[in-house]
DNA sequence: ACGATGATGAAC
DNA sequence: TTCATCATCGTA
């Protein structure tokens, strides 16, 4: 069952939380694989000094504050396309990084996944998926519910990876780790 | 510990 | 138009 637009709707730490354990669904050529979520970032409002849209709108960042659900992509160190999702009511900039995922097929290795660099290197995404709708089958990339509920206790929470320059939003605990 | 590698955004 | 910066990764 894929999650629906309104599921990106909610504050953007609850939206974090909540894709932990959902499963990512890629298409290509009529071949789905699919991948559980483990790790994601938070990314939320206008003052996080983490965040692209701390600086205004940009060219690159307006999908951030577009409406929920929408892929938001973008290069970071000439080499490395981001994968995130748009959170909260448009004109909210916000969203979350996915940072790392799970094959269901346990016979892949789990470690060409377990970056946010890599991950999207192993799907295939890049910046076309730009400011298209994950919860479209036709984009070839969505988000299916959770199949089997998960305990809080497997939720870690940790800062947030490469944003030393972020102030006071440093030391948030906006990144999300799920384990069995 | 460090270099690869190029788009982006702000300054000039 | 130039220039510093960067939500990373693989190799050393």
């Amino acid at each position: 069952m894929m999650l629906s637009k309104s599921f990106y709707n909610q504050k953007t730490l609850l939206v974090a939380k909540n894709i932990l354990g959902c499963i990512l669904a890629r298409k290509i050529e009529n071949q789905i694989s699919k991948y559980i979520i483990t790790e994601v970032e938070a990314y939320n409002g206008p003052h996080d000094l983490a965040s692209h849209a701390s600086r205004g709108m940009t060219e690159r960042n307006k999908i951030m504050f577009g409406a929920p659900g929408l892929i938001y992509i973008y290069l970071v160190y000439g080499m490395h396309y981001m994968l995130n999702i748009v959170t909260e009511e448009e004109g909210y900039p916000a969203a979350i990084l996915i940072r790392a995922i799970e094959p269901l097929d346990e016979n892949i290795d789990k470690n060409l996944f377990n970056g946010p660099a890599k991950l999207t290197r192993q799907l295939g995404i890049n910046k076309n998926f730009n400011n298209l709708a994950i919860y479209k089958k036709e984009t070839g990339l969505w988000v299916e519910k959770r199949p089997e509920p998960i305990q809080n206790t497997q939720i870690k929470k940790a800062k947030r990876v490469g944003i030393d320059y972020a102030g006071e939003y440093r030391d948030k605990l906006w990144r999300f780790i799920y384990s069995k």
